[in-house]
RNA sequence: CGGAGUGUAGCUCAGCCUGGUAGAGCACUGUCUUCGGGAGGCAGGGGCCGCAGGUUCAAAUCCUGCCACUCCGACCA
């Protein structure tokens, strides 16, 4: 992509209603733009690294055996009124009516819709266990929506629903989404920790939430600091296996938000030196509800006897969107963001300091053009700013890799190379720079 | 929903107290100089001063109502 072409508007001044640096960077970078309180648009930058996670999150789900479908955003009421929910929701859900003065809703979440598909369709327990998914937008019209993207009132989550006939299904369906949910935030260069959790309005007694540690969470967390040092999951986890044992390693030591903490026990388990009591970023949460919502919504199937089973369910959440904000959080410095490559817009950022100077541009258009082919996602600045301008944009926006074309270096056929994170920065002929960079 | 604020150019803000021709910096357009870490000169364009009512000869400025947004709290992926 060529930076002239793009449609990258970047700030130099922080908007002033950004308080934490996510959003500062995302309005800066040129990622989001507000349509009004808590509900954004993506910019194409924005929408890059959003589908880049949603991307991962979808590779991870299917790894774990989990099938993806769409649901609507918009629900009948009834359905909501079958399971006791309509009434329970209170304000934070959005209540509209169609032409025909139907009541209708848009979805905060997908229990009821799933458990409808779900009854309709499956009849026999030798159907189970079924994992379903979708990634779609939800919007809870929060009190007080802030911090961006981070909480948000629309926002985009990737949720999906465990059927299973018995209690030792569905403990291994929550283990295989466990596992899963390591797995995915790991690859996207984040450290997040289980922690025990309060499984809220959704109901069900066991439930962990996977947070991000960052000093301007929202929720006060608690935990050993040894998990930090977990070293990762094998490349290729069988979910068949039986996962029990990772899940135990992951739940061996302290780890718990504000709401299930426990002091006593901290400080009983958790030697000093080991007790970290910060702030966390909730990018996921996993229940297990039994038969809450298949037992009043008739989601039954037959037994091997022959008899009405209610089925055990599950349910598991990622915030698609917030992550985005979450990584930023985890992952910035003063100059702008630091994006893990994995979810990063562009590979690398292109910089012609010269456009018009012949060694510049032919270098260039041969680098842009071999890297393109090879497949490497590549941000052309062929624009005139000066050198300063482009370096601070380039900072911003936070690309792992930075090939700089000067016409210093261009008449011995040299470009400058730089890392982003480390800040390193190595000068190297033409196929020395490809090779590191495809 | 309680408390506190803010709405003036694309962005950051001044002007409001004490009513009298709409301002600055950045950004944008043209041009010249400069050009390896957010350059400088000259010349320009851009405003329903959140909306509605009221007071007044006259309202961005004073009064009333409404709307939007932000922050703190209670609530939450």
């Amino acid at each position: 992509m060529r930076l002239s072409q793009y449609f990258l508007p970047v700030l130099k001044q922080t908007p002033a209603e950004a308080q934490i640096a996510s959003h500062r960077l995302m309005l800066r970078a040129g990622m989001i733009r507000q349509a009004s309180a808590g509900i954004y648009s993506w910019l194409p930058l924005g929408l890059r690294v959003l589908s880049k996670i949603e991307q991962i999150v979808r590779e991870e789900q299917n790894r774990a055996g989990a099938q993806e479908l769409l649901m609507p955003t918009i629900q009948p009421a009834d359905l909501w009124r079958e399971s006791g929910r309509y009434d329970d929701y209170g304000k934070e859900m959005l209540r509209i009516q169609d032409r025909h003065e139907r009541d209708m809703l848009y979805g905060p979440t997908n229990e009821e819709l799933i458990t409808d598909i779900f009854r309709h369709s499956v009849r026999s327990y030798r159907d189970l266990p079924r994992n379903l998914y979708h990634i779609q937008w939800k919007f809870r019209d929060e009190v007080r929506p802030r911090f961006g993207i981070m909480r948000g009132r629309e926002f985009l989550m990737k949720d999906n629903y465990s059927f299973d006939l018995d209690y030792a299904g569905a403990r291994h369906s929550y283990n295989k989404m466990f596992v899963a949910y390591l797995r995915t935030f790991e690859r996207m260069g984040l450290k997040a920790i289980p922690m025990a959790a309060d499984s809220g309005p959704i109901g069900g007694d066991m439930s962990h939430e996977f947070i991000i540690l960052a000093e301007t969470g929202e929720s006060e967390v608690y935990c050993h600091a040894d998990y930090l040092g977990f070293e990762a999951l094998a490349e290729d986890p069988d979910y068949d296996n039986d996962l029990q044992p990772v899940v135990d390693r992951w739940t061996s030591l302290y780890a718990a938000t504000d709401e299930k903490h426990d002091p006593a026990r901290f400080e009983a388990e958790v030697p000093a030196d080991r007790r970290i009591a910060t702030r966390g970023i909730e990018v996921g949460h996993i229940f297990y509800f039994g038969t809450k919502y298949s037992q009043p919504m008739g989601a039954t199937v037959t037994g091997a006897d022959g008899g009405e089973v209610p089925v055990e369910m599950g349910s598991y959440g990622i915030g698609v969107s917030r992550l985005v904000g979450g990584t930023i959080e985890a992952s910035h410095d003063d100059a702008g963001i630091v994006w893990p490559e994995p979810v990063a817009p562009f590979k690398v950022g292109l910089v012609n300091l010269k456009p018009g100077d012949a060694a510049c541009d032919g270098i260039c258009a041969d680098l842009y053009a071999k890297l393109g082919g090879a497949g490497v996602e590549v941000l052309y600045d062929d624009t005139e700013e000066r050198a300063g301008a482009k370096f601070a944009t380039m900072d911003l926006i936070g690309l792992p890799w930075q090939v700089i074309v000067g016409p210093r270096g261009a008449k011995d056929g040299k470009v400058e190379l730089k890392n982003r994170r480390s800040g390193d920065r190595d000068e190297l002929g033409l196929d020395a720079a490809l090779q590191r960079l495809i």
